[in-house]
DNA sequence: TGTACATCAGTGAACGCGCGTTCACTGATGTAC
DNA sequence: TGTACATCAGTGAACGCGCGTTCACTGATGTAC
């Protein structure tokens, strides 16, 4: 069987050198990460990121295109952190009235765990880089339409319209959004302030719910 | 009365060269803004402001003592517009079933006439540049009491804490904030886009409503 | 009012610096047989 | 397995360019009397 131990050699070898480049490719991202904790994405320069990450500048362009594909990336990563979150939810549920509760708790420790990611797609959600709001901004609608085709099969909402449901989606995701932007930007210091962002995104998802069973899709109360 | 007409000469030949700084300054703004539109405002040079507004670098330095100067002061002004918003809402009351649709369109026709400040405030809210970042944040928390005052007016809401009136204006002004990021982002192409998310603020601002008669503050419903 | 002087918004040249990108290269890793 | 060759991630020098800031200046506007 030459060919195949051939293959596994060649297999194992590859996986040395891919290896070293696959974390290259990482230190890249994360640097753009630490750096995006005090600026914008369009601030940042390819020669700050490379510095950064420890590579001489011209390296930047074994892994990137440019500082586009780079931000490109950066959303691709962020919205899988995004979406795992979304999936552990829907992965452990919990009974009806301890839904909310249970979901921001959910919220703050993925803030809490992935702070940079958060940030990074708040601040650039409707940032000044065109390629990487819009790409931000398609998963963003994409992502609101799983958790409105989730919402769907609660009890509560599953005699809605889909248009509805879409509705409450998006304004479930903006609270979303805007509550982990507010916790990123919570000093270590203060976690009392994590404290109060938390009662506050409880109180206003549950202030959303009490109007549920009270809608009426077409028309403005009487 | 030598020394009144000497002063009136000297008021009104003051406000000659005073007037002309006054447009320099803000062609600056202007210019700032117009930049905007595609960059973030970390990402905007002095040159390039200047550039824009048709002055030459250095006369900059008469208006702003840097770019963190000009940044402050279109916090100022696009909070402004946007307490020009509350104020015109405020002044003209319109019958209790009418006060959302009402309200949002206040809101879209201010975004239409001030798009580049909703724009920027919505854009650096969360940005990368600190001391604009902190500034807005600050004015639009005190923005938000501002609206729980006149909230805690309202029959349907006087009874509420001062703690559960900020925390529905505060839901209310990410809707707005991020209704109005929203319409700032439609191309002028797409009316029916703008349709499409004003009818949805709406229903948003009514699902709201309609929790709020069933509100208990203190713990989840049964 | 007319004249002599002061103010100061905007100019233009100059500086040193970090930028993005190109290029030819090095040498460790991988491949063929 | 050992050897000769290929690949390619990362290097380092070099380029032309726009940047923020300084400085001495100009000349229109304003002030004093």
């Amino acid at each position: 069987m030459l060919k195949s131990r051939k293959e596994r050699r060649q297999a194992r070898a590859r996986y040395g050198r891919d290896e070293q480049k696959a974390q290259t490719h990482q230190k890249l991202l994360e640097a753009a990460l630490v750096l995006l904790e005090h600026r914008s994405f369009d601030g940042l320069s390819l020669r700050e990121v490379a510095r950064e990450a420890g590579v001489v500048p011209t390296a930047f362009y074994r892994h990137f295109r440019d500082m586009e594909g780079l931000g490109l990336a950066l959303v691709d990563e962020s919205m899988s952190t995004l979406r795992e979150m979304l999936r552990s939810a829907r992965a452990a549920p919990v009974p009806a009235e301890h839904v909310i509760r249970r979901s921001v708790e959910v919220l703050v420790s993925q803030v809490h765990a992935h702070r940079a990611h958060f940030r990074f797609v708040a601040r650039e959600m409707y940032g000044g880089f065109n390629a990487v709001r819009l790409a931000i901004r398609k998963e963003i609608v994409s992502f609101t339409s799983e958790l409105a085709l989730d919402l769907g099969r609660l009890p509560l909402l599953n005699r809605w319209s889909a248009d509805d449901l879409q509705m409450i989606a998006g304004l479930m995701v903006n609270a979303m959004v805007l509550t982990a932007a507010a916790l990123t930007e919570v000093p270590a210091d203060r976690p009392e302030r994590t404290e109060q962002i938390t009662r506050d995104a409880e109180k206003q998802l549950r202030l959303i719910t009490f109007g549920v069973p009270h809608w009426k899709s077409a028309s403005p109360p009487p």
